[in-house]
DNA sequence: GCCGGTTATGTTATCTCATAACAGAAGGTG
DNA sequence: CACCTTCTGTTATGAGATAACATAACCGGC
C-alpha cells in the first residue's frame, strides 16, 4: 500500500479469518448493548475497514463493496462510515479523506494519527491533550470532539 | 458568518485599511527576506483571507478574487494557497476544507485551532504538541508536521 | 397480528473540492 | 539577449460528498 517506498505494511496487519470474525462479533455486542443496529451495510464497511492494512478512501470502499464486484452507491458506504464514526468503530482521517477502523478500545470521542508519508501506514495512538485542553479552556471554548495528525515517517521508512 | 447562530464573528475581525495595507507589506517583507515572489494573485488570495473574520472556502475564494466580480479559475486560487501555506501565510483547516490567514508570528509548521461549531469562528493557538511529540518518538516516528483541531463551543456560543 | 412511528436503505442526480496537463508570459542571470 | 526557471492562464476532468425522495425493515403498543 506505500504511496512512495516498499516498506512493509508493518503496523496493523489487517483481520482475516477468526480473527476478522471475532472482531465484527465484538461489534455487534456493542451495537446490541446500546439498542443499535449493525445492518448489512454497516457491518460489511466494518469488514472491509478492518480486512485493510492502511487507510481506505471512501470509493475504495464503494468499489470493493459488492461480494462479486458490483460497486455500492456512494450513499451507502457514506452512511455507513457516519454510522461507524458516531459509535467509534472508525475514524476519519482529515488529511487524507480516508477511514481506519477504531484500533484502540472503548470509545474516545478523541483520535490522534501518526501518518507515514512513504507507506501510507496510520497508526492511531492513545492521546495526551491535556496540553490543549487547558489552552482551550483558558480561551473560554467548551470543547466536544478534539482530532490530532501528525504526518512524517515510521520508524521502518526512517531506517530504510 | 455564524452557521447556526448570530452571535458576534468576534475573535478576528478581519482586517482592513492601514491595518490590511500593513499585513500585506509584512507579507512582502517576509518574502523578499526569503528571495520569495509574493505576486498579484498570491497577494490577492492573502488580502482576501486576511479581510475575512472567518474560514474561507477555496471556492469562495475563487468568486470573489476579481475586483469587479469576474471568478478566479480554480489552479489559480488553489496554486496560491499552496505557496501562502508554504510560507507561512495561511493554514487549512481539514475538518472544514477552509482556510485562514496565519495569526501567529513566525513560521511554525505548526498549525492547532479552536473551532466554534456555532458561529463558524476558528481560532488559532500555539500548540503545545511535548506530550504527541514524545509519543510519536516512542513510537519511532520522525514527525515534520501535526495539526490539531477542535471542535467545541467558543466563549461567546457558550454563554449565550 | 397489525397498525403506526421511527429508523434504515435504495436510487437518481447533483454539488463541492481539487488537480492534471500544456501553452505562454515574466523574472533573473550569465 | 539567450537561456533557464518560475509563475500564470486555460481547458478539462477527476475525486469526494450529499440532497432529495421513494421504499423497506424494525419495533413498540394494542
Amino acid at each position: 500500500m506505500g504511496a512512495e517506498c516498499h516498506h512493509p505494511d508493518g503496523v496493523h496487519p489487517g483481520l482475516k479469518g477468526s480473527a476478522l470474525n471475532h472482531a465484527l462479533g465484538a461489534a455487534e455486542q456493542r451495537c446490541a448493548a446500546t439498542q443499535e443496529r449493525l445492518t448489512a451495510p454497516r457491518r460489511r464497511v466494518l469488514e472491509l475497514l478492518l480486512e485493510s492494512n492502511s487507510p481506505q478512501k471512501a470509493y475504495d470502499l464503494i468499489a470493493a463493496f459488492g461480494a462479486h464486484g458490483e460497486p455500492a452507491k456512494p450513499p451507502t458506504v457514506y452512511r455507513a462510515l457516519e454510522f461507524l464514526e458516531r459509535l467509534g468503530f472508525a475514524h476519519r482521517i482529515e488529511s487524507l479523506n480516508a477511514y481506519v477502523p477504531c484500533r484502540i478500545d472503548g470509545q474516545s470521542h478523541r483520535a490522534a494519527f501518526l501518518i507515514c508519508d512513504c507507506c501510507g501506514a496510520a497508526e492511531e495512538f492513545e492521546p495526551d491533550f491535556t496540553a490543549q485542553l487547558s489552552a482551550a479552556a483558558k480561551a473560554g471554548y467548551q470543547v466536544s470532539t478534539i482530532t490530532l495528525e501528525a504526518r512524517g515517517r515510521c520508524a521502518a521508512c526512517s531506517a530504510g
